[in-house]
DNA sequence: TTCTTACATAGATGGCTGTCTATAAAACCA
DNA sequence: TGGTTTTATAGACAGCCATCTATGTAAGAA
């Protein structure tokens, strides 16, 4: 039996299905980032990145911290993770892949 | 140096972004349907249903095989872990799951 | 305090897409 | 041959969403 993720599979299809959204994600995934920096980075307009944040933030794929001004981002690997063995577990259960994660998530 | 899927990232997540057609990709895992039984079990109509079957034809995500008037679907599972597994490298690469999932793909 | 910088929110808009009905096409049956 | 079943295609339409501009708000600088 295994556990559901915290983030339903529709919705984090749909959080990824975004290529500006995939841009911030690889732009913030390992290190933290300020919204200034995302907004150098991406060539979308800075509401566009805040609003690009807020569903990131809401769907738990990213992680926030605040600085005096500056409101810093990071990329939540362990939420993407878990969703990706979801669908893993979902629709490609007799891979080699799914077997190997098959220890993890119980 | 990790080979990229056959299927684009974003174009994957766009695939997995609807509900009925995770259901049908639900449905069709590990067994071959006819367009009949999916229509039978979705809820939509069945030109819906085609549509969503050509999406995810065209994405490889399902294999066909035609036998007479009936057209069988699969879901083909090598072509999600292909494409979790890159998900997974890209937007996880510090988790024990993309650790597990190094020795794949090379 | 006043100004500037950093970020979020509100509202509008255009394009994409999931759904439907109607129809076509192909295979089987009588 | 004609009719039925199975699936795909065409076209229309409504709802969603990514983007923009304009504005609000809070923190630091002067």
């Amino acid at each position: 039996m295994k556990s559901k993720p915290a983030l339903d599979s529709v919705a984090f299809a749909k959080v990824l299905a975004d290529p500006t959204r995939q841009q911030i994600m690889d732009y913030c995934c390992c290190v933290w980032r300020s919204v200034n920096e995302i907004v150098a980075a991406v060539d979308v307009s800075q509401p566009t990145v805040s609003h690009h944040l807020a569903v990131l933030r809401e769907a738990g794929l990213v992680e926030v911290k605040e600085q005096g001004k500056h409101t810093f981002y990071t990329l939540n690997q362990e939420q993407v993770a878990a969703c990706c063995g979801w669908l893993l577990r979902s629709f490609a259960p007799e891979t080699k892949a799914a077997s190997k994660l098959a220890k993890l998530n119980t």
